[in-house]
DNA sequence: AGCACGAAGTTTAAGTTTCAACTAAAGAGG
DNA sequence: CCTCTTTAGTTGAAACTTAAACTTCGTGCT
């Protein structure tokens, strides 16, 4: 894009200085770059990285259970890309829905014994990956900085509600 | 995942700490979001950042032209993707694709003069939403020391040489 | 020159994600 | 209680991405 002031006259949007855009560009380079690794490293397991990560949620929690709902919202994912990744899920046997005892409208997502057994099995490749592709090149201070910024960051967007948009908004009639 | 020591022999992979697993979880949450509202936004341009990123690079080239494989590294996409999407965009009439004069396998990307006049529409839009959603988020020094924390981590994974596998070896013989 | 190998792009099909419409149940208001 | 609106989740088709095979051209070797 130009670097140039924009010959539009409305909101006046202050470009991004040069330092700043490159910050950026450099933000999403390396996001895509870590992304595509770990991904590619994961597959020889045999899945996502986004499908790791639902499972691992799941053996997170006490009873290893969760409502679609919240799933959706821990891993950022639209509850109609949730349905689909679940039902894949479910196939391999990892997964179980079950009804919500609370919520008749509710499916709470089960992680089976296998699919425990299979994400125990997982964990230690993962890690090493997540290791040795990003903890790795940062001092142990910067990895800090950089989940503190982070966590500005999401604080910030969901802090504008413009979450709401992304989340909820997904299957809505128009 | 556990945060217990695993119950395998073979590589003795660290866990992360719980300050290191906090701030990887933090990096994943905030990569998802921002990158859902920045795709949000543009598609209110009708576009996926994916295919901003492309026209933009190609805006900034003296020419506004380059090789299929350049912006493939670029933009960190694999060549098919880039394949797919450059068809789209040619659909679109913002970008043409002109024979490398001196490669004849190479395909030059090239930005018309409607993808220009398009993307310098969409930029101001763009550039507030990134800083809306991101650099507002964060003091300079901050943001700057991100930009200089995910340079490190590109540089990191590419040093390792990892990234052959993710670009060239897509569409590769086995 | 001739040949093997690697690089650049494309293609087709399969897999995944998005989009919009839909069902069912919970809550709000009267 | 009854209707209206909102929330939870699913569905099917369209859009996009990935995977693997394939074409063409450059390069190095002999």
């Amino acid at each position: 894009m130009s670097t140039h002031a924009p010959s539009t006259y409305l909101p006046a949007p202050r470009w991004l200085d040069a330092e700043e855009q490159h910050a950026w560009r450099e933000y999403l380079r390396a996001t895509r770059l870590l992304e595509a690794v770990l991904d590619r490293d994961l597959q020889t397991q045999g899945l996502q990285l986004s499908e790791y990560e639902i499972i691992s949620m799941l053996s997170e929690q006490p009873d290893r259970r969760l409502r679609m709902s919240e799933i959706a919202e821990l891993v950022v994912q639209s509850r109609s890309r949730l349905t689909h990744t679940a039902g894949r899920l479910e196939r391999r046997g990892w997964v179980r829905r079950e009804a919500c005892a609370s919520d008749r409208r509710g499916i709470e997502l089960v992680l089976t014994d296998g699919g425990y057994a299979e994400i125990q099995r997982m964990a230690p490749t993962h890690v090493d990956s997540v290791r040795r592709h990003l903890v790795a090149h940062l001092s142990r201070e910067d990895m800090l900085a950089l989940g503190r910024a982070m966590e500005a960051i999401s604080a910030g967007i969901q802090s504008t509600g413009v979450c709401d948009e992304v989340f909820a908004a997904e299957g809505q009639p128009a």
